[in-house]
RNA sequence: GGUCCCAUCGUCUAGCGGUCCAGGACGCCGGCCUCUCACGCCGGUAACACGGGUUCGAGUCCCGUUGGGACUACCA
């Protein structure tokens, strides 16, 4: 009876997509629920209507959605929910709670220019606090909160966090326009749909003091709050658009696995121990708001890229296939047999870190090769000439083209020739591929098969003929 | 300016007074393996911001300094 379910809420503005800030604030709620076999609640703050959009709306959803993040209850709309603000504020109203206020903007910012001169904090002066105005227009809606005490609350990351109240001032609940401003519209629904646990950043730690006044004044439950702390890029400075590709979207079409990104972030703050890999339920269970840190952090590209290497070679390559062929489409192979595109993978799954990069290095399967020019120069040479031309003739007997075959017909032709592979196997893989770097040899040649391995090989034999010139 | 928060290798971090001349991971540098590149394996590089306390003993507790960040809006 003593265990409330709990129940945890990400509120993401559609002024922007998701980026990864916002994802791992999604991902630690998501997994304190789950955990907690609790609720997660998905709401959207679009009270902003001038910055928000509905694609940004459904991109944060896709995003959360390609993350396996989902939600028990939502998306709430904040522009549908005004009704119950205006619940709120009348009952805030006719308790004595809130008051209306005269003061214009200008007036207002007169106030704070002189103050900030004087040195003294620009706060509101409480100028209509005590003058019983009523509903008039240009007229806002203040909050009465208290002149002295603190205000505490025990941040389940950060430690106890005070603050004298009187460094607060009647922060501002409805606008002159009747529209609802954050903190009053965010305790109203956080309130509203029974959250108890707000994890969320750290750059609202400031306005969770704010937030606690209006609890009381409206006399609901406070909740518990976990200030996850920030993070940062490359320059130490706040994540933003200047730090280039930050969101999640970003990141799926650079070729990153869901479950990479989400181990990642977890590792972002938080920890177990020396574990570095996690699967999701391992997350789930082991997550704890205790060992999250207090400082903020980098997010560290080379570490997320190692862990996707990492997935990727763990991933079974019928499952790759499918993630891959949107990659090849993309780069302008299209309509692939699913099996060449397996086989493929197979030898590219642990010589790529990203999906994208797995695809680039997969073309020359599917695509005409060209020679890359210090490869052609280096390797395709007349020296070998007559070894290609003999490797040739034994490529087109072949009876079967696996792997222990071809290796077979190496090793007769070596010996017959007196010769190392290695005198021979970077001119053929650039034969083959066009490049120095690429699979083994053999690997490759089963996966490209016969027909397209005595073409390439014949027109690299054309090819280093035409080089000898007249 | 005021208020609040933060501070261990380049980066993410372990560490909840002694087991730490500080451990793991990424990166980087060597080596092995080897048909190239990877993978894998082995080894190396590198940090408790500074100054005072408290204590028999401090990376770990307290205070200060410095340096970061957040908030201070009729933005969210």
């Amino acid at each position: 009876m003593d265990t409330e379910q709990v129940i945890t809420r990400f509120p993401p503005s559609p002024t922007g997509t998701l980026h990864i800030g916002g994802a791992r604030t999604a991902l630690f709620n998501w997994l304190f629920a789950r955990q907690h076999h609790g609720k997660f609640i998905l709401r959207i703050e679009d009270t902003d209507k001038v910055r928000s959009t509905k694609e940004n709306t459904e991109s944060i959803i896709e995003s959360l959605k390609w993350l396996g993040l989902d939600w028990d209850e939502g998306p709430y709309f904040q522009s549908q929910r005004t009704k119950i603000y205006y619940e709120m504020i009348e009952k805030l109203l006719s308790s004595g709670k809130a008051y209306y206020c005269h003061c214009s903007p200008e007036e207002l910012e007169k106030k704070r220019i002189e103050a900030i001169k004087k040195g003294l904090k620009p706060k509101y002066d409480g100028k209509c606090r005590d003058l019983g105005l009523g509903k008039a227009p240009g007229a806002v809606v203040r909050l009465k909160s208290p002149l002295t005490g603190k205000t505490i609350f025990k941040d389940l990351v950060k430690g106890t966090i005070s603050i004298e109240n009187e460094q607060l001032d009647d922060l501002i609940l409805q606008r002159s326009d009747g529209s609802f401003t954050y903190n009053f519209a965010v305790v109203v629904d956080d309130s509203n749909l029974g959250i108890n646990y707000v994890i969320r950043g750290d750059d609202h730690v400031n306005n969770t003091p704010r937030q606690i006044l209006i609890y009381k004044a409206l006399d609901e439950p406070i909740p518990q709050y976990a200030h996850l702390p920030m993070i940062l890029g490359r320059d130490k400075a706040p994540l933003s658009k200047r730090h280039g590709a930050t969101s999640v979207m970003a990141f799926k079409d650079m070729g990153f696995l869901p479950h990479a990104l989400l181990n990642s972030l977890a590792r972002l703050g938080w920890s177990h121990g020396d574990q570095e890999i996690f699967t999701k339920q391992e997350l789930i269970d082991l997550f704890s708001l205790e060992h999250v840190g207090k400082s903020a952090g980098i997010f560290n590209m080379e570490k997320l890229l190692d862990l996707n290497a990492k997935y990727i070679r763990e991933e079974n390559d019928s499952t790759l296939a499918d993630l891959l062929l949107p990659f090849l489409s993309q780069l302008g192979c299209k309509d692939l047999p699913r099996e060449k595109v397996k086989c493929a993978v197979k030898t590219l799954k642990a010589r790529s870190k990203t999906l994208l990069e797995m695809a680039q290095r997969a073309l020359f399967y599917f695509q005409e090769i060209d020679y890359e020019q210090q490869a052609d120069e280096k390797f395709l040479l007349p020296d070998v000439l007559y070894i290609l031309e003999d490797l040739l003739l034994d490529i087109k007997g072949a009876t079967s083209f696996d792997q222990k075959n071809l290796e077979n017909i190496f090793s007769t032709l070596l010996e017959r020739h007196q010769i190392k592979l290695g005198t021979i196997a970077q001119p053929l893989r650039v034969a083959l591929t066009g490049k120095t770097v690429s699979p083994g040899i053999f690997e490759i040649m089963e996966v490209m098969g016969q027909e397209m391995v005595v073409k390439r090989l014949s027109n690299a034999i054309l090819h280093i003929k035409s080089k000898k010139g007249p």
